[in-house]
DNA sequence: TTGACAAACAAACGTTTGTTTGAGTACGAT
DNA sequence: ATCGTACTCAAACAAACGTTTGTTTGTCAA
């Protein structure tokens, strides 16, 4: 779909983005003081932990720092193509490609989410202080794209829905292996995902204030896998 | 306003309630990971970590299993007796009373929000199959609800509502202090909680089909239940 | 006073934590 | 061959961790 998209490769070109990618596994299961260094670097393919200390001489907390950075700036970017790209400039109804954007990159990297909300909740002294910049240029840019959009809202509202899409896009994901006990189906699996994906068309339909998406001929709620029949 | 919001008193009776309160505020702020029995017998007014042991056997994961509990118990019976008292029978718009009581006690205990979003992250063998169990009664109890509601949504779809909802109401309590660092007001302040409120009520309103304010009147969305098919 | 019990104390237990040191290996360039 | 660089490793470090042990204090009943 969009090739903005890049999933992770299946095998790391360095052993620092193998030292990345297996701490951004164990930091989105465990959290920063749930993770030792020992695991990562067994992870990595290291058989002594004090290896990392050559690739990220700054110890375990910049290691974490990289894996926060490369996160968000993946999400940051993928919004800001899809804003170059001139999606949802005064039509409320044309939010899917940010969805379908963030969608997929969640999708193809199933930490994201979790990683993300447990840095969202973090109150470490470095977290305190670096997760404002890392979102800042993200938060802004969300606000933004909700200003040209024109929904039912008021200017002092649009932090408030903000962040409710955000709770709302990544928190299924974020959630999923809590939600795979609560659910009688694994909310990972291909038809949940695909539920979930209609599920936040109309819902974000609903709040940005899309009068009538199905209105319009070919638009994508009408038309989705429901209408399959036997 | 609800009497059900009963806050924490100010001064615990007990020493057990004292280290509650102490494991709650820390838990929530550091994760379980993240904080030490020292802190947490610290805070709780016992100059030696060993006295923990007195009143809880099984140590720190027992005191956390009743941090947990205590916090979803409030929940889980404040959205009992909001449904006992008839709220919310097929009415969609009805919906406050359940919103403004969650809303009452997240605030009167401001670390409920991001204690809860911190155990749902958690995936370690205890909170893997404890947190299912804890919170089965709430997630029933709310799918429930939203079926009794009657809005615009499938049967299949409830559970990704469910969740939703979830998301949004506790996610803007749990990411307070992140907020704090991205708005321009503090996110916990008299007047944001204010205007949160009544965008969580708008928000809702808006999801669960309450009169649909700028739908046009034909039900869109709704219409696709059994008579879709037709 | 005596016995009994709950509660809080000090000290230490063994383990795990993040980090450092120094020696060793592989390899292209000189 | 020899140097220099990049990288990995084993071993060890001090500090912090959760927990246990043994003792002391306070309190009520007999």
């Amino acid at each position: 779909m969009s090739a903005v998209a890049a999933p992770l490769p299946q095998t790391p070109v360095s052993m620092r983005d193998a030292i990345l990618d297996a701490a951004e596994a164990r930091f989105a299961g465990a959290g920063f003081d749930g993770v030792s260094v020992r695991e990562i670097a067994a992870d990595a393919g290291l058989k002594n932990q004090a290896s990392l200390y050559h690739h990220f001489p700054g110890g375990k907390q910049a290691i974490y720092a990289a894996v926060l950075a490369r996160g968000i700036d993946a999400i940051t970017e993928l919004v800001a193509a899809s804003e170059r790209a001139g999606s949802l400039r005064g039509d409320p109804a044309a939010a899917s490609p940010y969805l379908d954007g963030v969608f997929d990159v969640l999708i193809a990297r199933p930490h994201l989410a979790r990683l993300m909300h447990r840095a969202a909740l973090d109150d470490s002294p470095y977290a305190r202080d670096a997760m404002p910049r890392m979102l800042q240029p993200l938060y802004a840019l969300g606000v933004r794209i909700l200003q040209d959009a024109g929904g039912p809202w008021q200017p002092s509202e649009l932090p408030h829905l903000a962040a409710a899409l955000y709770h709302l896009i990544f928190g299924y994901f974020a959630d999923a292996s809590l939600l795979q006990a609560l659910l009688p189906e694994d909310p990972r699996s291909a038809p949940a995902v695909a539920r979930q994906r209609l599920f936040i068309r109309k819902a974000v339909a609903l709040l940005i204030g899309a009068a009538a998406p199905v209105a319009a001929p070919g638009t994508m709620l009408g038309a989705g896998k429901e209408s399959h029949r036997a």
